[in-house]
DNA sequence: ACGTGTGAACCGATTCACAGCA
DNA sequence: TGCTGTGAATCGGTTCACACGT
């Protein structure tokens, strides 16, 4: 038995279809089953059956070998290796159309995830109350950050202002940033990014269906 | 001198870093550089300069030995291979807060493209003009998508409707798809479909977070 | 017999290192 | 000399195939 042998083999990758797991075993749930196979549920996820047998073997042993794994003891395991049976408070920065979207998604408090801060530079923003919190100035957003301990943020601004929004947050403590501005943030190696690059990701998807005719 | 070797070694990826590259170049030009070498703009970008060099090597040769890349020139080419150079049209389904942040994003211009056709279901939505864009059912999507030969499309609807609206749509001869809703769609092997889900997305972040804690 | 857990084989993408040309 | 273009080497992630436990 192997328990725990963390930042060992497995890629970000893995740990994303882990979410994805998560989530989908959620509906399984809520559908009865108590017991799926590797094979059962891969099918519903363009996932082979050894990847996902992999992608749990980095963190133990879930299943049970002739019979498949108890649905609701994986989603709990799940949730303790990707951490989201604890609350986890996150800050959003760039209150424009995206950022406001941001706001109000659902799929966030399914993984635990409360946005605890918003920040914006627009002065007839600043000050009202949107989906429950206080929209702050980005002048207090170190302040604001280092107080509450944040350690993750979105960045939702325009692209002149991301880079600099981006030191701010890191300065003041965030580790991990998911960023939405269309550039590449430069930033220490010990802090993660992950970039949502919709421009990008739709053009490329362009060409390919261009290519197949 | 190789060219044009389509469908050979490249991957989803380097198509990805093309449409980026292409946007920084654009950057670079207006800064008035006209000759950049690979080392050079791949420092700002995260990529290695083998890389940068491999990804154009699989579409031909567009710099000079001992001197570098003419910035104006390479943005004509890769526009070429993107296809960006070519207005392109799409549609985008589920006009929520992300559908209307997505209506009014303006980094897809960049790239020439444009939303022309917008669906919902919601009646008090529909016939509305929202971004000089008249709002349409849902129920006359098929005949829309058809008539505007549309063959990329967004889908930003709620996760219990999108394999639904998925189906129409490539019933329709949309061959892209790029998907908000935080489902696993299943289409058939020819239909490219690129999924941006932000919730997974940011469970495993925090998950890396942690880990450096 | 059945499905998991996992080392080994495989495969594809990235990086290396150098030949080739300005 | 300097930097590109690219075959070869490398690296890492996915898949295979089977031993193992139930």
């Amino acid at each position: 038995m192997k328990k725990n042998n963390i930042g060992k083999n497995f890629s970000l990758d893995s740990i994303r279809r882990l979410t994805l797991y998560l989530r989908n075993l959620r509906k399984i749930k809520k559908q009865g089953i108590e017991v799926i196979s590797s094979d059962k549920i891969t099918r519903l996820l363009n996932v082979t059956p050894s990847q996902f047998r992999k992608d749990l073997s980095y963190f133990g042993e879930f299943g049970k070998r002739g019979v498949g794994y108890n649905v609701a003891f994986l989603i709990e395991e799940i949730q303790k290796i990707v951490g989201s049976h604890i609350d986890w408070n996150i800050a959003l920065v760039g209150l424009g159309k995206l950022g406001g979207a941001l706001l109000g998604f659902e799929g966030f408090s399914k993984f635990n995830i409360k946005i605890k801060a918003v920040f914006d530079s627009d002065k007839k923003k600043i000050g009202k109350i949107k989906n429950g919190i206080m929209i702050e100035a980005v002048d207090s957003l170190r302040e604001l950050i280092k107080k509450n301990k944040i350690k993750v943020a979105i960045i939702s601004t325009p692209p002149e202002v991301a880079q600099n929004i981006a030191e701010q947050l890191i300065d003041s403590g965030v580790k991990g940033i998911l960023n939405f501005a269309p550039v590449v943030l430069k930033v220490p190696d010990n802090i993660f990014v992950s970039n949502v690059d919709m421009g990008c990701e739709l053009e490329s998807l362009i060409f390919f269906v261009k290519q197949a005719n």
